[in-house]
RNA sequence: GCGCUCGUAGCUCAGCUGGAUAGAGCAUCGGACUUCGAAUCCGAGGGUCGGGAGUUCGAAUCUCUCCGAGCGCGCCA
């Protein structure tokens, strides 16, 4: 039998046990890693059902009932396990002796924020790279999404025990930096009171330029003005990258996102070694890279092609549908050789486990970066990269105009404003990174149960009320919550026996188990539907305290049962502020 | 034409990496406010999981093939 004090999760706790008697069953070399226990889909199964015998019954040469009949054997002498029954194919369901559900409660109130923490990742090392908006101008909303993404599953890897480094690539070495430059200089002349008229096509217009240009006049007068463009134009675009950086920088902020390391694309060519070069060079060396010619795109015609040798990456070796292109017909190199470089970068900084969060329109460009993460690292790294899917935004379901070229888009910054950051995080987390999402102005505003994120805080906030009240009748009940925690521990939570009580005990004793299964799916949005689940049986049962005053939280003539619920509102209020802190949106005492 | 992502209730979406009778919210209909916050809750109806075939004890999930949508398809990033 296990030990139980080993493993303090429920679920942990149950699947070992599950693991040691098929070990003893079967031998003790056999292959566990398919079995799993689970809660069943149907609550009248028990609490837990596990498919061990299914799974293993191959192995062991026999029947799946009969197998889970000797397994079954010898879960029933386990002294958490009341009763056992096989059930369909070979199903072992579970239900546990009400001690479990006690002690599974009592584990959240004693480790309160460290509680779902767990140590999945090993500490291994991971790094993440997010956002890498172009530095041309302030974030707009379809940057936000894969900010907050990427944001939260770090969050979620680091609770699960990664060491995860934040990483944003700032593509400052493209043409399009030059045309920023350029863009700047009208406003620089601007500045200097010339008249600019319209912004040429082919420039960006946005007014958010006109600091740039306000800048360099004050600090170079008319003097950039006396030089030809290949001297001013490196001095312009230093500027306004440095300056779009941080308007960024800030924007990120106003999202509550932070990265570790901001990585230029610039820095790899120049200052001594160029490590576009070495790369491409490392992979003409393995015989990866070499001169040759590539047919026509298949696609929509392209205007100018010309068909001529070029240097190219034979991505097909590693699975990418055609080779590509690392030098552009003016001998520079392309996007795809400085992210190469950049990608072989962070691998020599000790990252083998490497995540990418991409916008939709970016898809096709995954293939052919895994194929060169192959090639770079000889097969020692690996790239998953996470898709966000488009936002459309909408004000009362009517979708709301966006047009980047005029410069008049809808910032990130606009948003943020307008509906919270709270709200913002959530509901950008509140979808499957791959499903498009709609994004409702007006509705993520709204105090109601249609507003998730409102839903999920007001269960918070909730609690807190519960608290405040409670102190009628409990006026010894702490306000700071480890302390509240530690006092309700000693409550006498055997008694909560309701099935409303249980359901909620149960989907507490789950929060670990989907902290694990998301951080290894790399899948954050799992954490925002807990939460909403979570706060959704606190409500009916707050709620069926009204009709049934004997489930109310307080009891005014019995202190014991009073507690018993405190502590289990303190495990609700303990877990969606540990949830909300993940996704990285505030979790208040109060609503008002 | 090729590749990637997707297709689940009238609408918007989950479905815990193959498990039991496929679940929520909105909308529709019917209920609960002398309360620890009704900003909430309870109940009802609503499905050939895009179609078809296959893999196996078992498929919304994996494979193949059609249909439909979005994105991408040298020298943009």
């Amino acid at each position: 039998m296990v030990d139980k004090a080993s493993s303090p999760h429920l679920f942990a706790d149950v699947l070992a046990r599950v693991h040691a008697v098929c070990a003893a069953e079967i031998g003790a070399g056999v292959d566990l890693s398919r079995v799993v226990v689970e809660p069943p889909k149907d609550a009248s199964h028990g609490d837990m059902a596990t498919n061990a015998a299914m799974v293993l019954a191959k192995e062991a040469k026999a029947k799946p009932r009969d197998l889970a009949e000797r397994i079954a054997a010898k879960l029933r002498n386990d002294d958490l396990i009341a009763s056992v029954d096989i059930a369909g194919p070979g199903f072992i369901n579970l239900t546990l002796k009400p001690s479990a559900w006690s002690d599974a409660l009592r584990t959240v109130l004693r480790e309160g924020a460290a509680y779902g923490r767990n140590t999945t990742g090993a500490a291994e090392k991971v790094n993440v790279e997010y956002v890498s908006a172009n530095p041309t101008g302030p974030m707009h909303v379809g940057h936000c999404r894969g900010a907050v993404f990427g944001d939260a599953l770090v969050s979620l890897l680091i609770f699960a025990g990664y060491d995860v480094t934040r990483e944003y690539y700032i593509n400052d070495a493209g043409a399009q930096v030059d045309v920023l430059a350029r863009s700047a200089y009208l406003r620089y002349r601007e500045a200097l009171g010339e008249h600019i008229g319209e912004i040429p096509e082919g420039l960006y217009p946005g007014d958010y330029l006109k600091p740039v240009g306000q800048a360099l006049a004050g600090e170079y007068g008319a003097a950039l003005k006396q030089m030809p463009e290949e001297r001013w134009l490196p001095i312009v675009r230093d500027k306004a990258i440095a300056m779009m950086m941080d308007e960024i920088k800030g924007d990120l902020a106003a999202l509550n996102i932070r990265h570790d390391v901001f990585f230029s694309e610039r820095s790899l060519i120049e200052g001594g070694a160029d490590q576009v070069a070495a790369t491409i060079e490392f992979l003409r060396a393995k015989g990866d890279v070499y001169e040759g010619r590539l047919p026509p795109p298949k696609g929509a015609p392209v205007e100018d092609y010309e068909d001529r040798e070029q240097t190219l990456f034979r991505a097909t070796a590693y699975g990418d549908d055609v080779d590509r292109p690392l030098k552009k017909s003016d001998g520079s190199y392309t996007y795809f050789a400085s992210d190469i470089a950049n990608h072989k970068n962070k691998f020599d900084r000790g990252f083998s486990n490497l995540i990418d969060v991409f916008g939709a329109d970016h898809g096709g460009y995954i293939k052919r970066m895994q194929a060169a993460i192959k090639a770079v690292t000889s097969g020692k790294a690996t790239l998953d990269v996470k898709v966000v899917q488009l936002v459309r935004l909408l004000r009362n379901g009517q979708p709301v105009k966006m047009s980047k070229r005029s410069g008049d888009f809808v910032t990130l910054r606009e948003v943020v404003d307008e509906v919270g950051k709270d709200a913002v995080r959530f509901m950008m987390l509140y979808r499957k990174n791959d499903a498009v999402l709609d994004f409702d102005l007006a509705k993520v505003i709204e105090q109601s149960r249609e507003n998730p994120v409102f839903y999920v805080q007001y269960g918070h906030a909730r609690g807190h009320s519960v608290f405040r009240n409670a102190r009628e009748v409990i006026p010894e009940l702490p306000e700071e919550a480890d302390a509240r925690a530690a006092f309700l521990g000693q409550a006498a939570v055997e008694r909560l026996t309701d099935p409303g009580e249980l359901d909620l005990l149960r989907r507490l004793a789950l929060y670990p188990r989907m902290i694990e299964a998301a951080a290894v799916a790399h899948e954050p949005h799992r954490i925002a539907f807990y939460l909403y689940d979570l706060a959704s049986e606190f409500h009916a049962l707050w709620t069926r305290g009204r009709d049934l005053p004997y489930l109310r939280f307080i009891i005014n003539n019995d202190a014991e049962i009073t507690k018993a619920r405190l502590a289990l509102v303190q495990g609700v209020v303990s877990v969606l502020a540990s949830g909300l802190g993940v996704l990285g949106v505030h979790a208040p005492d109060e609503m008002r």
